[in-house]
DNA sequence: TATCTTTATTAAAATTACATTAAGGTATCG
DNA sequence: CGATACCTTAATGTAATTTTAATAAAGATA
């Protein structure tokens, strides 16, 4: 599960990311308006977790704009102060929920949850050519066949085909799918990589797995 | 995009020039405040990456020292204590944000992203004529054509492109692509803009890549 | 035109990055 | 406890890139 929190006050961010990697969550973090459009357009998320107030562009507008994009992955909006207007406006402009700062960490993620089950019911499989990949089930298809992966290889799968297009480089890839570690001169990454061709792209054609050199990876249709 | 990194310890220098390179930034590595002084005066970067704890000089003093030169790029502290003093003495001289060790390199990211205003997700695409090149995704195309250039064509290319119209001098382009310190009186400068040349002009019009003969090269539109 | 200087191109050597495999380690489950 | 699957590290061969160096070509000088 992938979460996508735009917040600017770090200390906000630091601490609901801590709390969201505890229940397993996956979290990025944008940190003004702009960041957090740009992230929720070229990455897929299974939730997205606003501020209303935010530097550049403010939360409701961010909001309206990640639907006019015609994304549907629900959006949770966060308010300082408990102003009524703000959240008619925002639950107006396509937001799913909305919380009042402060709250109480349980209920937030009572209230995430709620909507990822929403959510969940829904189908949001990731596609990329003929390849399918079903968060909610575990199961990755191409061409009509099952393919077994195991946990690590379906995280990594998982987090290129939601960044399909965009190049990977192995620090990323690295720190999103096993962790901040930042003492690693490990070729994990690369043999995982190695792992996946063999199970997603040997047999098949176009090939989705590309190699940036001195860069990382990508998938990429083509 | 240029970075000066000023950081004595050797693997948090590794480790952040290899995020940064992957990320598509070319980054120069000082190793105490005096180099680091040398060279923040001397180059033009688009962000300084300062640690407080330096040998020779401290960064808080060449913060200060660098601004004295009123030179505006942001500068990003690096504490290793989360020492609220030392930030504020940071922010006091004019940094434009600090990070406390260790940090998840992509919260380092985020934060360098926003003082490079959007740098990766943007579209900062630089042109000449009909050719189009997009750091983020490290593409070239011509004409309709994608090229494909190794890291060192690509950054040769970036920076004549960038500087387009302007004649360059072989010095000064080796010291921005191939770095400060070494005592080269070698070709390579002369061997890659033949490489570039057989990639971008040869079989297109007009030429770009021109020759100031005992000086260097430059492109130009015509 | 002859000669010198500078630049362009190419091939080969050196270096670096990548893909793959094997082997050791760890966790899990019957 | 043993078997199995999974994860990680390390080593290897291979491929791509970078650098050096040599030669050819072009331009300048007188």
């Amino acid at each position: 599960m992938r979460i996508l929190l735009v917040e600017d006050e770090k200390n906000v961010a630091r601490f609901i990311k801590k709390g969201l990697k505890e229940e397993f969550y996956t979290v990025d973090v944008a940190i003004d308006g702009e960041e957090g459009l740009l992230m929720a357009t070229n990455t897929e998320y299974d939730l997205i977790i606003l501020d209303i107030m935010l530097p550049k562009i403010d939360g409701i507008e961010v909001c309206r704009r990640i639907r006019d994009y015609k994304i549907k992955t629900p959006i949770m909006m966060l308010t300082a102060v408990d102003d009524i207007k703000t959240k008619v406006k925002g639950l107006d402009i396509g937001a799913d929920d909305y919380l009042t700062k402060p709250f109480a960490f349980e209920e937030f993620l009572a209230r995430g949850r709620s909507l990822l089950r929403r959510y969940a019911l829904t189908d949001n499989s990731l596609k990329a050519a003929d390849l399918t990949l079903d968060p909610a089930k575990h199961e990755v298809w191409r061409g009509g066949q099952k393919i077994e992966l195991t946990w690590k290889e379906f995280a990594l799968l998982e987090y290129m085909v939601r960044n399909k297009d965009r190049i990977l480089s192995r620090t990323r890839i690295f720190e999103n799918i096993w962790g901040y570690d930042t003492e690693t001169s490990s070729n994990v990454v690369d043999v995982y990589v190695s792992y996946l061709r063999d199970k997603i792209d040997k047999n098949y054609t176009p090939k989705l797995i590309h190699t940036i050199r001195s860069i990382g990876y990508v998938i990429r249709e083509e």
